[in-house]
DNA sequence: CTGTTAGCGCCTTCAA
DNA sequence: TTGAAGGCGCTAACAG
């Protein structure tokens, strides 16, 4: 293994000099110098020792991005907005999938912590209960103590900047739309209850319904992914518009109704939310809340690298965007 | 800034009792000191330095995963199944993604070194021009010479653990069950010429009509992209079968077709390649070539982390699969 | 079982 | 501009 001090010796100049032409100082080094120490370190195969780097600086290039689920179009479109940003920025990126258990969060943010990442994305919907979030909070807070930065996309629950996808702002513009088309009969594919950004969708949009003075939705639960709408879409009878609280659980429903010869949008209008990027792709094609997930990524890990003292809260509207998959009722 | 000495002061032991019962020694340590240093480390906070411990043991417990495009669902299986075997094994994750950029690679192969990971996984297909691959080569080369080790999902160009979807036999087989249902006139929707994996897949599709006495496909060629399909299968006329060398090529040929007013499997039929997971909500539900995503990243994972002498190859099958978007001619 | 003591590779004052 | 030297926090002999 090559180290700056082979490099050193072998360009017959100090450890510093080499250091410092090599490892981005701001100290200028004389011209020929540099280009012998730019010589060895070619011709020996030098790479530097991040770890050495990071121990000695007390400061990494890293950063950490924590999702649910990788294979979940929803977050890989977030993850791949926030690491163009790393990238830009010369950070690579350690990711980690906590498959929706609040624990392996938890475990995750440790182990960015021990890696003494400089900032942490916390990237999906908070829970409801309140225990892990404490816990989560403490595990953040001992992170930050110590110079961590901390970005969330999610609910505004941790004490740090976090991009607010407006749920219930969303949920609700839905709902006037889908009623402006003269829906009255709605049911909800509401996911589990401990997720909060299912909760708030529901509550937007039951709210909206009931501002309106229409009849309150059948409200039906089921998983948080294809399988839940899929599933939760079965029991969908009596009504003339469904609304799924993620686009993923609409085109589980889209399938359901598909399997049992119900027709969409002829027999049952669909809606779900997110605008993930496959929708375009699906016929019919699905009406959703569109959110800006690339942009939404970035801008966290934005957030998360320029520092400032107190955390900020960026809310983002989503835009009812209706496809084929809703109809106007006659 | 916690440290393993401010821990061990605080318990009143030495920095090797701390370190042992903290960062898993083979060593024992008496029940007694081994509690008060548990105790002391969490009253105080204690996280682990990763850097010091890297620098001290040489060697990390991450892995480096470089990928062409995470949005892709392709890759984003791929890398879910090897993140899973990575989570099982406590190591961490570094991922890159490339844009399909070779020079991209080239760099992050380097970064990945200079962070001394433990595993590199390369996934993606190969380029065709030499220069390229020498360059990742030699790259790769710098990295195992000093223990790294290196494993790949695509073509075994590198000298190293590779898994190799059988590109070729996948589409040979695909074309001879496209011919079994009585198409005689296909066209062929490549991906760039530049790029390996499309190449196979052309090349085992036209081999075997060629060898089944069938006239040449008409071949198309565009980007490896949704919008290449799209844009390729506007020139597909005057055949009743298209193949697509991927799903998401594909993908975009629907699209096409149906914007156009072409119906598919009526009109033309439709295959593509890989079976990506968004692909079982298409209507029409597409036929293709399937392929163990999931499992190959696993694959490749463990291939690189249990380390032999030589270099090795696993091929794997497609297997085709025949859905509603191709028919058979009357 | 426990403590002492060299490093691991690099950065960064401080002097020259 | 260049060099010398003391850490950064932890591990792993080695000694007791």
């Amino acid at each position: 293994m090559v180290t700056l001090e082979d490099v050193a010796r072998h360009a017959g100049v100090s450890l510093a000099t080499a250091s410092r032409v090599l490892n981005g100082s701001t100290r200028q080094v004389g011209a020929s110098l540099r280009a012998k120490v730019e010589l060895s370190a070619s011709e020996l195969g030098y790479r530097t020792n991040v770890a050495a780097q990071t121990l000695a600086r007390g400061a990494s290039n890293v950063i950490g991005l924590v999702v649910h689920d990788l294979i979940d179009p929803y977050f890989a479109a977030i993850a791949d907005g926030a690491m163009r940003v790393a990238e830009s920025q010369g950070l690579m990126v350690m990711m980690g999938t906590t498959h929706r258990d609040p624990s392996r969060e938890i475990a995750y943010v440790s182990t960015l912590n021990a890696q003494r990442v400089r900032a942490v994305l916390l990237v999906g919907s908070r829970v409801a209960d309140p225990e892990p979030t404490r816990r989560l909070r403490e595990e953040l807070d001992r992170y930050r103590e110590t110079g961590g930065r901390v970005a969330c996309v999610g609910q505004d629950l941790l004490g740090t900047d976090t991009v607010v996808p407006d749920n219930r702002a969303g949920a609700a513009a839905l709902a006037r739309a889908l009623a402006g088309l003269g829906h009255r009969k709605f049911a909800v594919l509401a996911g589990p209850d401990w997720l909060l950004a299912p909760r708030d969708r529901v509550a937007g949009f039951v709210g909206a319904l009931e501002e309106l003075g229409l009849p309150e939705p059948l409200v039906l639960y089921g998983s948080f992914d294809r399988e839940g709408g899929y599933a939760a879409a079965t029991q969908a009878t009596g009504v003339t518009c469904v609304f799924a609280v993620t686009d993923v659980m609409a085109v589980g429903a889209l399938a359901s109704f598909r399997d049992r010869g119900v027709r969409v949008p002829e027999d049952v209008s669909v809606a779900g939310f997110d605008d993930i990027f496959t929708l375009r792709d699906l016929v019919p094609a699905l009406s959703t809340v569109r959110l800006p997930l690339p942009q939404m990524g970035a801008r966290a890990l934005e957030l998360a690298l320029d520092a400032t003292g107190e955390a900020r809260a960026e809310t983002v509207a989503g835009e009812v965007i209706l496809r084929e998959s809703t109809r106007a009722l006659d």
